[in-house]
DNA sequence: ACATAAATGATAATTGTTCTTAATTTTAAA
DNA sequence: TTTAAAATTAAGAACAATTATCATTTATGT
């Protein structure tokens, strides 16, 4: 992957944000600076960028546009129903998440959305069918996508 | 809320099946019984059954399109990396959610997506702030959508 | 500096979803 | 029942977010 000011600009400006924008924030945040940057290499490079594991692609409750995260390590996240803003937050798993929560933000959990991923039994089993599908995942008996 | 075929069949539909299947599946799934249904409706009623409570809307990672869980209960799902095949997976918060997975279910958990959604500290102090959007949120300085 | 593969900018096309309109269906009252 | 108002529908247009296209520009190895 070749270093592109743009591609740079990205990257930083994404690490140096708390918050988790989207392509079309990043992109008005970006464009002061780089005045020519066109919103489709943001869309691009941000999806390159997470592809490559270099940033994380999230899909927010309520918001119909994707927002990405400078932290590409598995983390949670705590989104307030009045303001929508989404917060970042390290949980011991092993910990009750929800008092937890509550005990060190002050923030009150009404809901909650986790999704875990990983190999399932079946998959596990029978590692054959790697044939590559255009959203990156193999195709399986199981897959609804 | 009126009862009508349409909506009941969505319903109804919704909650037999195991998956979390898009609007789209769901369509093609309800179209063979009844055949002059719009996608428009199945969109609309979704929407709708969610505001109510009756059914979730879920966005999971690396899937374009929104899904919908006949169970409007908080709870965890996983998901497969190699088919993509959302399963549902009932979890005491308290416990190690990961180990549990793993013991229960086979289920080797490479990553996980969590999302809390309540109400934080700030708007927990200052709840005069409810002008709607059209995301259906309340406006707040943190708003970032 | 040069060649070339890769990336960019501008914009067209596509995708998923919502809106609009007129027609139909449901509900509740007469 | 019949009837009228209100809600809901089907169909397709419109919309917003995202992706693809393609001519031009740029980064990187030689």
């Amino acid at each position: 992957m070749r270093v592109t000011i743009q591609r740079k600009t990205i990257l930083e400006t994404l690490r140096r944000l708390k918050s988790h924008p989207t392509a079309e924030e990043l992109y008005s945040i970006i464009k002061p600076s780089l005045p020519r940057i066109s919103l489709a290499t943001v869309y691009r490079n941000l999806e390159l960028l997470a592809e490559e594991g270099l940033i994380r692609k999230i899909f927010v409750q309520g918001s119909s546009q994707k927002r990405f995260d400078g932290n590409p390590h598995p983390h949670c996240h705590i989104q307030c129903i009045n303001c929508g803003k989404v917060d970042d937050i390290t949980i011991n798993p092993i910990l009750n998440p929800i008092k937890f929560i509550m005990e060190t933000k002050g923030f009150e959990v009404t809901n909650y959305h986790i999704e875990f991923s990983g190999l399932c039994a079946d998959c596990k089993k029978q590692p054959s069918q790697k044939e590559e599908t255009k959203n990156g995942r193999k195709k399986c008996k199981g897959n609804k996508n």
